[in-house]
DNA sequence: AAGTACTTGCAAGTCAGTTGCATGTGGTAT
DNA sequence: ATACCACATGCAACTGACTTGCAAGTACTT
């Protein structure tokens, strides 16, 4: 990893109020360079398991999702899938449910979606998170 | 469970291509008696353990939701929830992430949100189902 | 350079969900 | 009404995701 680079994601889990250890920075750097969600199986193993222990790996990703840097993605598939929280968070996916492909799409409207809820429920203060998934076939499947 | 009832309910089960067996009808009973989405273990423990055993309640829940008569629910619990299909389906949740408090919300508009993610994608042939959950905090957890 | 609170690693454990296989039963044909 | 058999269920054992307790290590502060 380059020096400035890592000092970057090193600012970044400071602020999150964190210290900038190395599993740390190898969880967020390869969460950075994923183009899609990554199951937690599949960040351990390209971290490589004697690099980092797994158990380590869930907590991280448990203090990152607690402190909004990061969000859970549930496809349905049994277990947890995470990405980094960008600023707009009007990104989500749509999963085939045969193969399991996964494409992003936006446009979930997010604070009209959660103006309404609030409006709606009266029992709840605020809404600080969602999640929008689609499922469906893609092309290959559905021929 | 009167007769009329059940008969109703062996109706939708045969519908679905299934076999009106009991366990069936008890699971859907339950769904249908249920104000919010059932977590599998709520459901072993209304019906009773020594009445159908809980592998029993897993596939059948599977094969509802494979066969479109049931939608499963994600609440970030690391456990599955379930709850009937309703004709519509523009009734989803909101969940305090403090207490696990859920409030029903409508209009999450799906027709236009499939609509557009399948223009966006491009991959994608169609949409069968869709999850939209919100996360937050209640009245009582905010103060 | 040292101290300490925060982090990590290891081992063992819990809990949701699955699999294989023998037994049971709903729906149908007779 | 009876018998049949493919579909369903029950039981036991298993897998795999995730958690907990605790001792040892280390990032940041002074």
């Amino acid at each position: 990893m380059d020096k400035t680079k890592e000092n970057g994601l090193a600012e970044i889990i400071r602020k999150a109020g964190f210290r900038a250890t190395k599993p740390r920075l190898l969880v967020l750097s390869h969460l950075q360079k994923a183009k899609y969600p990554l199951g937690i199986k599949e960040i351990i193993e390209s971290i490589g398991r004697k690099n980092v222990d797994q158990v380590t790996i869930y907590r991280i990703l448990d203090s990152f999702k607690k402190a909004g840097l990061v969000v859970q993605v549930d496809f349905q598939h049994g277990r947890a899938y995470y990405e980094l929280k960008d600023a707009k968070h009007d990104h989500h996916h749509i999963v085939c449910t045969n193969c399991d492909k996964i494409e992003d799409f936006t446009g979930c409207e997010y604070e009209k979606l959660a103006t309404k809820a609030l409006k709606q429920t009266r029992g709840f203060a605020k809404v600080t998170n969602h999640s929008v998934e689609l499922f469906g076939l893609c092309n290959t499947c559905a021929a």
